[in-house]
DNA sequence: ATAATTGCAAAGCGTTTGCACCCTG
DNA sequence: CAGGGTGCAAACGCTTTGCAATTAT
């Protein structure tokens, strides 16, 4: 858990909630501080394990459950980095995108998007109105790099 | 999204199959025939409908088979637009990027990347070497804009 | 109180695999 | 004619759902 000093100044979990008018039980809780906990990205099967690691039993469906109302309602991140996994992340408010290290997994944001008027151009030439953007980079992160 | 008969200008089937050291079956060739008439991406499930609609008997296993196998070797790509469901598409050579309408799901590519040096420069500051990158745009195409 | 939430286990789904048979090179 | 390719059906792994019990507000 070394290394970038992204301190995610996240809301308490329980304003987190209720700001999205979810009930607060026991449940969400311990995910939402599992996710907190997590510096890279975590699948719900992973999230679910970290739990019983943690003497939490909650139900694997009731993971599910709590990632589906969270994402939906945007108050985390459900990123595709893996063709057939979705990982969910606790990230930072605004708009932005990830690095991934494709060695160790670690994910760290790239704040600040700037490339709207670049996309929009391109999309404007093949008559597209662009709703939303994802970019992906993919390599090795600076730890990574060194074992080599 | 399948039955458009668009044809795009491929490499002929029996060659791509035999530059990539895959045998000539009536399958795979099949497999491409359809992905060729497809304007837009298709899912393995929608090729084998279609090649049933067309009257050519093909396993569904078979068709998983060839689709991996085309998408190891670079043969068609496999975007990833849905969160759980994987798409095939016989593209351009080249590297690019596609924009897809949310409403009717075409797929248009955009051509030439230029993104390279200004992604490079962002993984860079945060100790990354970037080894690719994928760059998604979500929005309306023309005509699915005019029926607003 | 009472509607939302949970747990469990069963059901779903798309995808993969084992294996005998078939066909290309 | 040898080894890759195919079909079928069973196996899989992840995710979702039905339903009764539980819990937050």
């Amino acid at each position: 858990m070394l290394g970038e000093v992204t301190t995610r100044a996240q809301p308490q979990p329980a304003d987190l909630l209720e700001r999205h008018g979810l009930r607060s039980t026991r449940q969400r809780l311990a995910v939402l501080e599992v996710l907190a906990a997590e510096r890279d990205d975590a699948t719900a099967q992973e999230i679910h394990a970290a739990l019983a690691g943690r003497g939490k039993r909650v139900g694997l469906a009731t993971v599910y459950r709590t990632l589906a109302a969270l994402s939906s309602c945007g108050a985390v991140d459900a990123l595709s980095h893996h063709p057939d996994e979705v990982c969910y992340r606790l990230c930072s408010e605004g708009h932005h995108h990830h690095l991934v290290c494709e060695r160790c997994h670690r994910v760290v944001e790239l704040a600040d998007c700037d490339l709207d008027a670049w996309l929009a151009e391109r999309a404007r030439r093949h008559g597209f109105t662009v709703s939303s953007h994802s970019v992906e980079l993919t390599g090795t992160c600076a730890e990574c790099s060194a074992v080599a």
